[in-house]
DNA sequence: AAAAACTTTCAAATATTATTGAAAGTTCAA
DNA sequence: TTGAACTTTCAATAATATTTGAAAGTTTTT
């Protein structure tokens, strides 16, 4: 395989990826052209190489940026903005967890909270009790996910990597 | 907080989660259905209380059957076919887990494991090595995390939780 | 064997989400 | 302070994903 041909196809997966676990198509593939770049990229060259549009580039360019998975940086002498990528996949792993455990795990975890107080009348005593004891072992397993989630967003990755290992062994 | 009003809040953050997963809404909208009802549903049930139609019932009904999350069951004395939920989350967890697992991460792995034979002459070979050992890297911890999540999938929740336990103190 | 009761399929319609590109905004050198 | 070089915004447009519902398929009862 050409390599060249190999890039487009890592993109085109990775962008599949990302797009299959709500994470839009092109930043997936913007991310992914990053990861495989050494050099530094402007905007001009993700639009071009990806044929999108400079609204595109630049939006999902900034989001990448707030998650931590690319960084800007001013070349000597030019006056326009540069990107490079975090390469270090430990690193990329532990931002999107973390990004998406504040976007959508702790509002999860907030509503569970919150309908845990339902009230019972005469009628629905069993019902409610029933809901409820549901709901507070929901939460019990999403506040546990959180916690673990949390710690592997603060590790090093090898302690990661030996505590993981006797963990699948 | 009313029972019916904290059902309904339940569902749609359920399925607004799910669709922020790559899960469609409806299906996480049926699923959350499921695990807060103590009783048998028909899909005329799910239609009615979803307010969704026939085929979109039957079709994401047939997905949750697929990833073991909802079972078929038949009522004596009734033609109709009648669905339960599984209730427990760390099965739940586990059937996510296994399902999105072979939908997605064994394929990326396989990708991964094809653009590594990229082939490099005299000019490129510096961006060759490059690649492959970029690519090289992010396959390892794909098949790393592709164990560890084999595991889950395949442990007891009092195994993990106490794994975990300590994983996390 | 036919009809009734039910489930499944799938092309068309709808809804959702992403993309474009021109205009507005910003920064900086002169 | 201007204008060139660049970045950001956002309403209109396009692409993608989901939903509908009627028709076809299946199973059971009469």
């Amino acid at each position: 395989m050409k390599l060249t041909e190999a890039k487009e196809k890592f993109i085109q997966s990775w962008g599949g990826l990302g797009s299959n676990w709500g994470i839009n198509r092109t930043m997936a593939q913007i991310h992914a052209l990053f990861l495989i770049s050494d050099e530094l990229l402007s905007a001009e060259e993700v639009m071009e190489t990806l044929k999108i549009s400079r609204g595109n580039a630049n939006m999902n360019i900034r989001t990448l940026i707030d998650w931590g998975l690319v960084y800007k940086e001013y070349q000597s002498g030019e006056r326009k903005e540069f990107f490079r990528g975090e390469k270090d996949i430990w690193k990329v792993t532990q931002r999107v967890i973390k990004a998406r455990q504040r976007q959508e795990l702790d509002p999860m975890i907030e509503v569970l909270s919150q309908i845990q107080h339902v009230d019972a009348d005469e009628k629905n005593k069993k019902d409610v009790a029933a809901f409820k004891k549901q709901i507070k072992d929901i939460k019990a397993h999403a506040e546990l996910a959180d916690k673990a989630l949390t710690k592997i967003g603060a590790s090093e990755e090898n302690w990661f990597l030996k505590t993981f290992m006797k963990l699948i062994k």
